[in-house]
Formats: structure tokens, sequence, C-alpha cells
DNA sequence: GTCAAAATCCCCCTGAAAGGGGGGGGAGGT
DNA sequence: ACCTCCCCCCCCTTTCAGGGGGATTTTGAC
């Protein structure tokens, strides 16, 4: 049984090329390639693939958009995003979106199978810069001025709790959380819960 | 020049079989080879390797509280997690304190050279179930009862923001934001920002 | 052993914010 | 025609944040 495979790219040339990937390799079916979201969607309706190589500047609906959308319409679809965007926010928001694999547009033939393989498999294929840069966005600052307790303190600030909530979850007194919190705003040279978080979070410390 | 390694695994059949595979590359050194954190500090200060190929269940510090220490001792040590131990908070745990990489135990000769050659040249080698799992934490719920912009109303609350604060951020009024709000409490069946915030990180909404 | 930093707890006070209640109106899709 | 979404306004009460003051114990560094 062949996986069915759509391809939405508006480069020509680099279409052509995966076109060519995809019908010469025999476990594959090439269901359509296409230019845009809007062009593709009606022919996906019809005929809905395994997988979707996808590119993410496309004119009309973007990759981030259409990726959304095809999760929605129809969810057992994998998405790999085939781009030569890798800034952080494109990656970020494609992985938010749902994609199951990021590759850049250096890729060869045999490299297309196996991320192809590998997501089919319920894997998740990546270049390696952008594995990189995956990996790299849960690193922590390894030097914040803030101490072990006031960091925790910190983390439960940002996710909304109130001192006296703070309080029960690390088992101290509310009043102890406001000193620590007092410290907190004197170290981050701040004066609200806003700018402190904004600013733990621009430095990695939390 | 030889990269130097050291291996902290206090398996001994696997430290063993992981020796091998170093003493046996012309391009690495073992530099040391050992079963805790506490045994390999002393060693590792006296001659700093490249890379730390670490286990995360050991006797005494365990794998993270170990890379912690070693980022802040040596920033510029690489270190690559080869573990049995794949469950979310650990992978994640590894990742926040600053790991390069991530392998199953599974790993062959040849799986294991590749990866360190990845890691030597600044990248991110993971095991295909890590980055499976990796990439799956970033991806948002397709299924919300949030509409669009009740969902851009709560990430701004849970990123601290106030009422005020969403209205400027989102070019509405105040109370137009405690409108969307209530809302938001109806739908998620809740009463407070806190719980509202619980639910929504937990059903992945925002 | 001393001294500093961290961590814990308590009081007062004020203004701002959250949350509950009510209402209404326009746009767009089924 | 109806429903959902999005937008706006009023009332009210309670809670919370943040500034000010002070105190104790433990811990680790020198």
């Amino acid at each position: 049984m062949k996986a069915g495979i759509t391809i939405i790219e508006d480069n020509v040339q680099l279409r052509t090329v995966l076109n060519q990937y995809i019908v010469n390799h025999e476990n594959y079916e090439l269901y359509g390639s296409y230019g845009s979201i809007e062009e593709a969607l009606p022919e996906i309706e019809k005929r809905v693939p395994r997988l979707i190589l996808l590119d993410i500047g496309l004119p009309g609906m973007d990759g981030i958009e259409g990726t959304k959308l095809f999760r929605q319409r129809f969810p057992k679809v994998e998405i790999i995003i085939i781009s030569v965007i890798n800034d952080y926010p494109s990656v970020f928001n494609a992985l938010c979106a749902g994609v199951s694999g990021y590759l850049t547009k250096n890729i060869d033939g045999e490299g297309l199978y196996d991320a192809i393989e590998e997501c089919l498999r319920g894997g998740a294929p990546m270049s390696t810069e952008i594995a990189k840069m995956v990996v790299t966005s849960f690193r922590k600052n390894t030097v914040s001025p803030l101490s072990a307790r006031e960091t925790e303190v910190l983390s439960a600030l940002a996710g909304g709790y109130s001192y006296a909530g703070i309080g029960e979850k690390l088992f101290i007194s509310k009043e102890t959380v406001k000193s620590h919190i007092k410290s907190i705003y004197l170290k981050l040279e701040v004066s609200s819960k806003n700018e402190a978080i904004t600013v733990a979070n621009k430095n990695k410390y939390i």
C-alpha cells in the first residue's frame, strides 16, 4: 500500500525536484502538487494524503495557518515543513501548530526519504539546525542572580499564582512569599510582577 | 587533536561497552569512566573533557543535578544523556538543565559515533523517541472550546497582564476584556484566573 | 568564630485589580 | 431567525499587590 503524499511549494524549481523524488520512490504515490494552500485544499478534500510536504513562505495563506487548517480538518495527516525560513518564531509557531517534522531546503533525496519514513513511523524528523534550536529553547540560564527558593517563587508567580497560592504551594506563609518577592524585585531591579516575569523570561532564569 | 570524553554510568556492563566504543575510535580519548558524579567530579576538575556521556539514574547526585553542576563549573563541556529513563519530566528537566543531546540506551556504536560527532559540530543529537516527545510538547490542541479572541485574551492573562493591560495590548476596552474572560470562565467551567490558566495549560489551549 | 546571605515569619497601610451582577449592540454564518 | 463572536458600559465587594517597617534561624563562606 503506497503512502499518498501531497506537495505544496510555490517555488516551481523546487516543487519539480520534490515531485521527482516522490514519483521515483516505489513506496509513495504523489496525490498532487500545488503552489498554494488555497489551490491544494479542494483536491485534498477529495483525496486525503498520509503526508503533506509544506512550505512556510507561500502566497496567500502561509504554511503555519495552513498547518492549523489541515490539522483541524484532517487530524490524521502528517505535515513536514520544508522551508528556507528557519528563524525561531517560524519554527516555534510551526511546532505549536502541529507539524510532525521540519526540514531545511538543502535536503537531498536520501534525506527526504529518511525523513518521510521516520515521520510515517510516528517520529519527528528535523534538520540538525532545527533540532539545535529546539533543544536550546529549553535551556535555562546557568548564571542567575536569584536563589533557588526565589526562582521557585518567581516561577509560581509567573504561573499565575497569588502570594497566598504560592505560600500553599511551597508550604510557607504568605508573608514569606512577600519577602522573597521583595528580594526578587531588588535583584532584578524591577517593581512589579509583570516586569519581573518579563526580565526572568528574557534571561531564562525561569 | 583527539576529543576528550568522560563517561558516567553506574551500570558496569553498559559502562564497559561504552568504554570500548570510545577507546576503539581514533578521534576520541577516554579521559575517565565513573559510576557516579561524586567520583567523577575531582577527576574532571583536573582534566576537563570536551564531552560527558551521562546517565540519569545514578546513585547519589542524579544526572539532572549533575548537568546543572557541570554546566556551571565547566560551561564549555558538552553533555549527552544516555539513559533508559525517557519519561517526560526527565527529558524536559535534562533539556532545561542544559544537555546537548539525549540518547536512549539501545544505541549501537555507529549511532553513538554519529551522535558525538553531531554534538561536537554544535548539533543536538536525539533518539527518535526523544525528538518525538520534544516536538509533541510544543503542539497545541486543535480542538479548543475557546474562540480565537478568547485564546488571545487568556494567553495574555497567563502572561501576567492585567485586564487593562490586555485591553491595551489587543486594542479593546478593559470592559471587553472582562466580557471575554467571563465567557472563558463559563466555557472552562472555572471561576478564577488561576484555574483558567491551569485548565488551559493542561489541555494545551494556549 | 564571625559575618553575610538566605529563608522564614509578622505588622501596618493604600490603591488597584479581580470577579459577580446586570445591560446592550453589531457582524457573520447556519 | 437564531446563535456565536466580538465589542462596550454600569454597579458593587473583596482580594491582592506592593511599599514601609521589623524579627528570627540556618547555612555557608572566609
